[in-house]
DNA sequence: GCTGATTTATTTGTCAGACATTTATCAAGC
DNA sequence: GCTTGATAAATGTCTGACAAATAAATCAGC
């Protein structure tokens, strides 16, 4: 009646069980936040294993952010609070790895990003507070300037992305979608932005912006659509 | 001798830093899919560390997937190619964690899941197949089935959704709803289900499966808004 | 010459013990 | 009362060693 039914291929790896073991716990709610594990010396016992073992499946959780290690007396492994801005590092070297080392296309992972964006656009448009649109203005202004590099270029186009779904005041919502947003931005790299490519895309950013200012959804959607299918274009210009 | 001006600023924590050059390498390109890194003692060397520290550092990046190891002659540590099931069990993992951790509402998590599968739909209505189809439809007979316990009606609920997910036929949307979807069982498993309540939901779940077939999105969407409500009212039934 | 078993070399996995460094706590001295 | 120093606890790091796995080289046998 043991458990040698469960699928899970018991890791021959020790550190990577360990880690497994606590990572459950953590997740089943068996260690809660802030709770401090026992020390190290005081696992290795208790795994009956040796303490560079035990470090190195903390290592592994600390890679995850699951736990957090403190040196000094009263120090140790603390179970980490996640925060939004550790989720969005994560999630967003994932989707760059995923989509870089996937070979996926352009048109795939611009169909992804429009879609998650479009969903979005509703809420931002009810929700926009004025700092998001002066973020996002912002960002207009310094496309328009003469000069820029199309990198610059590109990374002001995620920057204002990011602001155009902060606005919809929904932190899961931008924690989800920041590694759609920002895993784009290698691939947009790769395209030429010519000075009358880069108006366009300004426009349509200024006609987004402004049916966020006048809440009107549909015109941002609108918009969203017509930039989705220029940027698609912009990739494959001979396409069709 | 000119890398001895190499002040950088985290000296402390020595595993980490040499993860974080490593990772820095893989995520530009300089280390590609399936190139195998030097030896352990080669890295300590270079790194001019000891062999557990360098081991540390390898096995935070294969808590990331970065990396796989290989015992033996002509061993050693690859650059991993991050493969969707892989990515998906790291976005699911953070995913639940970021919101069990942060305390987010239910309404939160349910705007943001339901605004990202209203994404998904007009996509799956255009391209859904017939295994698609008929993996929805399995869910909905499992959850029409009598003496169900919530929790398993609930993970039911979660297949079909990601099947709705899936039927988009755009891996990144895939990976990036994992997330959203898997995230929300644990806050789903905290509602009571009654057998009306559930009648409604199949229901509903119904008319998503037709509409899909029928590839009328506009069917699909409106169901999809009712379902929303539904769910966020059924959290809180005397609210507002 | 070729096949198959054996040895060898390389590399990761694990262990033990030691020292360095950081930090909270507490006691002593002014 | 406050500062200061000693102390203890914990993580960070190093050294050296052995075990285990695995591919390549070697060698025996035909």
């Amino acid at each position: 009646m043991s458990d040698n039914s469960k699928p899970r291929p018991r890791p021959t790896d020790l550190s990577a069980a360990i880690a497994s073991d606590i990572r459950d716990a953590i997740i089943a709610g068996r260690l809660i936040v802030d709770e401090r594990l026992p020390s190290e010396a005081e696992l290795a016992a208790q795994f009956e294993v040796s303490r560079p073992t035990v470090r190195e499946a903390l290592k592994r959780l600390a890679a995850q952010s699951l736990i957090r290690t403190q040196r000094g007396a009263s120090g140790g492994a603390f179970v980490n609070r996640l925060s939004y801005e550790q989720a969005y590092g994560q999630q967003i070297t994932t989707s760059t790895l995923l989509l870089s080392m996937n070979g996926v296309s352009f048109d795939t992972a611009c169909e992804a990003r429009f879609a998650l964006e479009r969903a979005c656009a509703p809420l931002a448009a009810e929700r926009r507070q004025p700092d998001h649109l002066a973020a996002m203005q912002a960002e207009i202004t310094r496309q328009s300037a003469t000069g820029l590099s199309d990198e610059a270029f590109c990374a002001s186009d995620v920057a204002f992305h990011r602001a155009l779904v902060d606005a919809a005041g929904n932190p899961v919502l931008s924690y989800q979608l920041a590694g759609a947003v920002e895993a784009m931005q290698p691939l947009m790299n790769m395209i030429t932005y010519t000075r009358r490519s880069r108006d366009v895309i300004i426009g349509l950013h200024q006609r987004i912006v402004d049916a966020l200012e006048q809440k009107s959804p549909e015109d941002c959607d609108s918009a969203l659509v017509e930039l989705h299918s220029y940027t698609r274009d912009l990739n494959q210009p001979t396409a069709r």
